[in-house]
DNA sequence: GGCGAAATTAAACGTCTGTTTAATAAATTC
DNA sequence: GAATTTATTAAACAGACGTTTAATTTCGCC
């Protein structure tokens, strides 16, 4: 089990590999932002390695009960499911936007055997998920039956990715000035839900 | 300038830098791959960091022509304009696999300056053109008034380069066989193709 | 309050890193 | 074709890397 010493490790570690790669971050680095021994990363994760295994087993383990939560809930209709699974996702990237940035940089490189595997699993979760979603939509006459459930899996998760790698540079052309940090992500957020979500629809709903 | 050398070692290092990442890839890892002695890769770049920024060099000087060509031909409609900068952009990406793979870590991580004055002047040109694009459909009367170019925009990039990184994925659950890694290739490039089309299509026609 | 286990430390380990050196080979110049 | 510049090489460099060690401190328990 992780203590809240392993997780507040995991936490600055997470910063780290977003911002300079997992072999770009050096052991010391993670010690000096955890305030900890350097020492104490072999003591309490074996290995660099395994502190990134361990960062990602953590991570994935909280996401999945959400989606899962949303997608049988009976009460509600196909569209608005995939309204609330637009959202959920919106909201999970930007709460965790080091962590979104090392799965895609691991994605990418595709190197880690044992990430490989937990990355290919949650794909296939969420994958199937949106498929029974749309499935349902087209049972109930509700979609058109045209567009690979895989390619709108990729224009959310692709289009929002993009935004918040881009968020710098799209607040100097968007003249966004007030507020704080937290503001101009809400507005990005809220952006983003209404694009992504007519999106869907114009590609889905009959 | 760059001798036909120096093209075959940065072709050799950018692979290496898509798979590894630029701190996980050593010189003497290029230096293998191109089959040229260690001390060649300092005696023609200078050092890692700048073989790296000829790279971005070398490759952002590629792109930059073929944009322009399209946009500036006065005989096409503004969608059909779109429609030819996102079948150059998807043929774009699947060419040069590799870098950008590598461009996209970097813009995750966003390090090397010199970098990231490239990639801010590329989007800046890139979202120019487009924005002129759209600007012209709604001048006419042929595009709605309602979607902000950059989402657009980050939709195109966001789902090629999603596609290309689950590639592998996609195969196994899509159940595509048939053919050589060249016809998966052309099978995704159509796809893709025809869906981002319908995307602008739905958004921006009238 | 004393004992054993767990936590923390500074120092050292061998290996690998990017880069430089000094010597040699090849190519170019006149 | 000798002289000079350029290309290539193997070896060495100092520093940084992840990990381990052995000693010390802190903690929970009786």
């Amino acid at each position: 089990m992780l203590t809240e010493k392993h997780k507040h490790i995991l936490e600055k570690a997470e910063i780290l590999f977003a911002k300079k790669g997992f072999e770009g971050t050096t052991v010391r680095d993670i010690a000096q932002a955890a305030e900890v021994n350097l020492a104490m990363i072999s003591y309490y994760f074996g290995s660099k390695e395994k502190l990134m295994e361990a960062l990602f087993r953590e991570r994935m383990a909280e996401v999945k009960f959400k989606i899962e939560a949303v997608v049988q809930n009976s009460n509600i209709g196909p569209f608005h499911k995939l309204e609330m699974l637009i959202d959920q996702y919106i909201i999970r990237v930007f709460q965790n936007q080091a962590f979104y940035k090392v799965m895609l940089i691991e994605q990418v490189q595709n190197q880690n055997v044992f990430i490989l595997a937990i990355l290919r699993q949650y794909k296939a979760e969420v994958h199937q998920l949106i498929t029974s979603v749309i499935k349902e939509g087209l049972s109930t006459g509700e979609f058109k039956n045209e567009t690979d459930p895989m390619l709108l899996f990729s224009t959310m998760i692709g289009t929002v990715l993009q935004m918040v790698i881009n968020k710098e540079y799209y607040a100097g052309i968007s003249g966004y000035k007030e507020g704080t940090k937290e503001d101009y992500d809400e507005f990005l957020k809220s952006k983003l839900s209404v694009y992504i979500k007519s999106l869907f629809k114009a590609t889905l709903v009959k």
